[in-house]
DNA sequence: GACCGAATACCTAAAAATCTGTATATTCTA
DNA sequence: TAGAATATACAGATTTTTAGGTATTCGGTC
């Protein structure tokens, strides 16, 4: 590892799950430079073994029992910003993963991960780098690239646009728009055909779906 | 265990991360009646390894190179139905937890599963019976309620009626809908009419609503 | 054979949206 | 300060949908 080759990271583990515990050990094992600390099943064991071992290193799970991993960054970045912490978790969903990169965690690997992953993860956040997976990065890169089209898309529109398409999209008439937003009806026709003319549709079933596709309507589903 | 408490059931491994592999050992070392017949870390292998070994019980992940569980399920149930599978998996997602029942997997757990509901799914497994794990069943109702509501919505409408909710969801105005079903205008209004009626819907866009949610329209998101 | 629902088609009338255009005031930016 | 964009409003006309109704035919079921 940079700098330091002959330092032994104290390494915390925090899963409420035995067979990955025993499986994340039996890998670590191998690591040169790398002791196991401790080994806790919760958010608040890993708290008080932190104030107590003050590891380098925080693997920790998501979903644990009481504190969640999401919280357990949180708190810990908040008290002790010196430990690096890395997410080690199943999920792959994009709220999970967005939640975990707000809370300034280092890594993020989902629990399929190899060993060389792993270890090379583990290498990369001790040496004050981070780590993501490529699932996780992939998440972020469709969500921004999303995000990016919908602002494309919508940025064509003005505020006053935007608005008429969200209260279309609520159901209300023409003049009931003009009525809500105290103007002339004949300006809530003027502003409709400009919206038909920016988003390239042609009927109002097509404006419904760009709007649903650019987040300017819900669908339950 | 049921009927046979001193027999020794023979288990495979199929999985392709070694974590899992040593943390999943680790635990049926604990288990009375069972022996690791094997590990491996293919589809392909884990064929070979069954038709050498002729194991109780395989364990298999699903992603895994070359034959995917899913595949190896299938292959494993059609040549040596006696084998009994657990299907023991990070995913839960819709689509996969599918294909999983359809394969006739004798159960199904998530990798966070804990020792005893693991333990328990081996035993009911080998029991004869089946095991799957609470997020899957949840998954699966969820999955039956929706289709169930959906159908329930869409069982109001004639086929006609969902015909004509489907291109008005193309965009095809009233009169284009005539030209193309060669039936009158007016008979697609009095449908019109109709299955605003039936939908408890006021307006188009109440409708396509309507349609997006019970999955006569698509959007791309 | 009777009955019912679906599909079809039509009627008159009203409401709403759309189309193509012109115009003015306000706000923002260079 | 000028220019551009936005927001507003209006005009007349056309198109489309919606509303509330009646009617006939066909196929399926009892």
């Amino acid at each position: 590892m940079n700098g330091e080759e002959n330092k032994i990271y104290n390494v915390l583990i925090a899963d409420d799950h035995q067979m990955f515990v025993d499986g994340l050990k039996a890998l670590l094992r191998k690591e040169k430079n790398i002791q196991i600390a401790g080994e806790v099943s919760n958010g608040a064991d890993a708290l008080q073994a932190i104030i107590k071992k003050q590891p380098d290193l925080l693997i920790t799970d998501i979903s644990m029992p009481g504190l969640s991993g999401v919280e357990l960054t949180r708190e810990v970045k908040s008290r002790y910003p010196e430990v690096k912490i890395l997410v080690l978790s199943m999920y792959n969903d994009r709220e999970i993963v967005s939640e975990i990169l707000m809370s300034e965690a280092e890594g993020y690997i989902l629990k399929n991960t190899g060993r060389q992953e792993l270890s090379n993860a583990i290498s990369r956040i001790l040496g004050n780098s981070t780590y993501y997976s490529n699932e996780v990065l992939n998440i972020m890169m469709t969500r921004i690239k999303r995000q990016k089209k919908a602002e494309k898309n919508t940025s064509l529109l003005t505020a006053r646009e935007t608005e008429i398409i969200k209260l279309i999209m609520e159901e209300y008439s023409s003049e009931e728009i003009a009525e809500k937003l105290f103007i002339s009806k004949r300006t809530v026709d003027t502003h409709r055909k400009n919206i038909i003319q920016k988003t390239n549709t042609r009927t109002l079933v097509g404006l419904l779906k760009f709007a649903i596709e650019n987040n300017l309507a819900e669908i339950n589903q």
